[in-house]
DNA sequence: CTGATATCAGCAGCACTGACATGC
DNA sequence: CGCATGTCAGTGATGCTGATATCA
């Protein structure tokens, strides 16, 4: 987990004492900063007077540093359903299948997640009573993940929770989203995520 | 480490099925799999039938695959220097720094990581000879992480190596990142990482 | 037999929590 | 004293590697 970070927002860091209006998820592996100025364009500065071009560095910065905070304030908003971002997903996957019921290794491809990350996911999922392992009857080698009624409320309230909170993203408009979605397309087709 | 996937191959762009000569960043936490159609786009059109508004889910669910790719490709470009991307991060800190020394809080603060991590991350480029703990002479509480002669010069070859492989983003042009940069800005805006 | 489907043990790295020593 | 800095021990999640049993 990413842990909870509870505290974010009572740790006024910096003095600005937190709109009281603003929902305070909890920000990233640390708290709200307020330096006076952007850290990744300050070393992109840098970076380009000691090594050259930098906009492909600042924009990797930018994806780590968004990612963080995303899986952070997701994280947080699954806590009280004991689930993580990637329990979350295997869960969705799983309502979305007509049976309710996916291989582990269909689960794995989809969420391009390791064989044995998948293993630990389920374990997890099961323990919770969220979903029940079960032999595939088309496939002896395969086991189902198969999607109990708990987990079906569960995965119901969580995603009103998430949607509630805009997924993190509630900062963008539509148009802006699409394009984000569009740029980072490239990068997963290219790194062979599937075919165009 | 996100591991070595061997096969990846130094990005075939495109589906293309691995130019053999190629040299081979893995690609991900899974090996490239070449789906006939985009898992992410699926899952969105199901999530607007289900769901409702899906551009959101589909913008972080792309952050969360785009940040995978990259770091595997990262950490595997890192590998040969015994370097992590975090690890590898702190040392162009410090070489961006005048003294090539900072603080242990500055280097967290900067990178936002938590101070256990900039402890651990130190630990371990310290045990590699490529920085040296020194006593903060202005603040007897401090530690300054300084960089070594062997600490340059791992940073320098490393950093051009990451450079040749357009830190995992040659499929972008310049406009493209731009456009990345700005669009995430808003993101680390609104968790507060800096004010505008 | 080969290859696919899990599972298990084990390991490294990350991001924390909580407690603590030290010094401003 | 209160607060900041850094370390340490410990925890949980991730994403692997390598080995293995099972079955198509």
């Amino acid at each position: 987990m990413r842990g909870s970070i509870t505290k974010a927002v009572a740790i006024p860091y910096i003095a600005v004492p937190l709109p009281p209006s603003s929902s305070q998820l909890p920000l990233s592996g640390s708290r709200p900063l307020n330096l006076p100025f952007d850290p990744i364009e300050r070393a992109a500065e840098t970076w380009r007077e000691k090594f050259g071009p930098s906009s492909a560095m600042a924009a990797v910065t930018s994806i780590m540093r968004a990612h963080q905070i995303l899986l952070a304030q997701l994280d947080t908003l699954l806590k009280p359903y004991d689930l993580t971002f990637a329990r979350y997903e295997a869960l969705v996957l799983l309502t979305f299948s007509r049976a309710g019921a996916l291989p582990l290794s269909k689960i794995g491809e989809r969420l391009m997640v390791h064989p044995t990350s998948v293993t630990n996911t389920v374990d997890r999922l099961e323990r919770a009573g969220l979903v029940k392992r079960m032999r595939n009857p088309k496939d002896g080698r395969g086991v189902l993940a198969h999607i109990t009624d708990e987990g079906r409320d569960v995965v119901s309230r969580a995603t009103a929770d998430l949607m509630e909170a805009g997924f993190g993203m509630g900062m963008y408009g539509d148009a802006d989203l699409g394009e984000m979605f569009d740029l980072l397309k490239t990068l997963r087709v290219a790194a062979g995520d599937f075919s165009v």
